[in-house]
DNA sequence: CGGATTGTTGAGGATACTCAAGTTAGGTGG
DNA sequence: CCACCTAACTTGAGTATCCTCAACAATCCG
């Protein structure tokens, strides 16, 4: 399960950019990189929260599943995102179930470390905080489009969220280099699976979009900045 | 607008709880206090973020409007709260607008002093932290709710958010005591103040809750929680 | 090649929104 | 203290959006 651990890969993250090689050093002695094949869990909702995680290189996606069972995706994980920092947010088990849709490599902490580092690394604690805060602020930008707008335009905004957090400019377009299901993004945008291959296939009738089982390229992206902001009517 | 600031309130904050009295006069020696009348704002959406603040007294309501000027109500802001840590979030402008309503008071500090509070008072940094953290889970939640939830559900569970986070025990039930519309609640739960109103006016048939102009009495909590579970069938 | 997963598309219907008209409560000023 | 005015709320009717149900098609993987 365990290797030895590139430091600059590590290096690359900005998570630790500011650290010197010594505090990188002390840090990295700490942890253990693991292997996650595609489809399998880092961690489940609900488990207690021993470790917390670096991703380094794949991808995962975080979700919940309500009381009846219910899922939401709450958010996808790229190379360079800290998660699984349960502690950071005084619980003492994970909220959600991270998977990796592809295979994945992550650095895991024990838990327990996470005190100690915080207190050692001051800088890792304002970048902590601040991914927290940033995933707060999507958070509220979810919200406000789940309050606010009709199924098109958050499937628009949660199209777009995807393209800027994990696109890949292409000459094409932006594209998903992963496989997302239509049923992952009804779960972001809190609609059907249905309702999203409707609105995917007028999309790619009139050009935007390209599809694809498990497949996405954003070919005008402007084009849906303007339905996620109500400028235009909306292909439905 | 600035008066002395009594120490002995503030040990009843949780943020400060566990400070020296040295350390206390040094955070409070850097503070203002302030008094804001009820439907005055403490500060608005996109202003640049100045200052910081813990509420001592009163009650504040957290909103932002959309570019179509849709409002969204973010959450309440309860005596001994943090808000307005723009800088934790890495952005120079507040994200929403907070108003009192009720009169209101305020500790605040200027934002240049966030940094070195947190350098110098670590217990600070964890209790900035784990606010951030618990607003998130809270976000999370009502993400998962307006994802799946149909209103009457919905609205069952801002109402018992609002119970249990603003709430004050009473004989007769759990009594919000300061002036919350409908219109509020519909904006906390993603909905119309049309359903609010009838979906409350059916609770209060029930003998669920007490209504009224800006009053709101919940005395059957728990008969709410079955129907935010979906364990009961629900009035409308 | 066959099974399973993922996606497509249609029809029908329910939920909750919009539009509309009125009622009640509270504050203000004469 | 009463009349008025406004803001908050209530309630009804009609309807749009989008969900559910259903059946089928395509794609992937072993």
């Amino acid at each position: 399960m365990s290797t030895t651990i590139d430091r600059s890969v590590v290096r690359t993250i900005p998570l630790f950019e500011r650290m010197t090689d010594a505090e990188l050093d002390d840090v990295l002695s700490q942890a253990a990189s693991r292997r996650h094949q595609a489809g399998t869990a880092v961690f489940e909702q609900g488990q207690s929260a021993d470790h917390f995680f670096v991703l380094l290189h794949g991808r995962l996606r975080v979700t919940q599943v309500t009381a009846e069972g219910q899922q939401m995706v709450v958010r996808m994980v790229n190379p360079g995102d800290l998660f699984g920092i349960a502690r950071a947010l005084r619980r003492p088990d994970y909220p959600g179930t991270s998977t990796a849709v592809v295979e994945s490599i992550t650095l895991a902490w024990p838990m327990t470390a996470w005190d100690g580092m915080l207190e050692q690394h001051p800088a890792l604690a304002v970048n902590a905080m601040q991914t927290v805060g940033a995933r707060l602020q999507d958070a509220h930008a979810r919200m406000r489009e789940l309050s606010t707008e009709e199924v098109e335009r958050r499937v628009a905004h949660t199209v777009l969220r995807l393209a800027n957090q994990s696109g890949k400019k292409e000459a094409a377009g932006i594209r998903i280099d992963f496989p997302v299901s239509k049923q992952d993004i009804a779960e972001m945008a809190g609609t059907t699976l249905h309702t999203v291959s409707r609105i995917l296939s007028a999309w790619e009738d009139a050009g935007l979009v390209e599809g694809g089982r498990q497949k996405l390229l954003i070919r005008d992206p402007h084009q849906l900045v303007l339905i996620g902001d109500g400028h235009v009517p909306g292909l439905l």
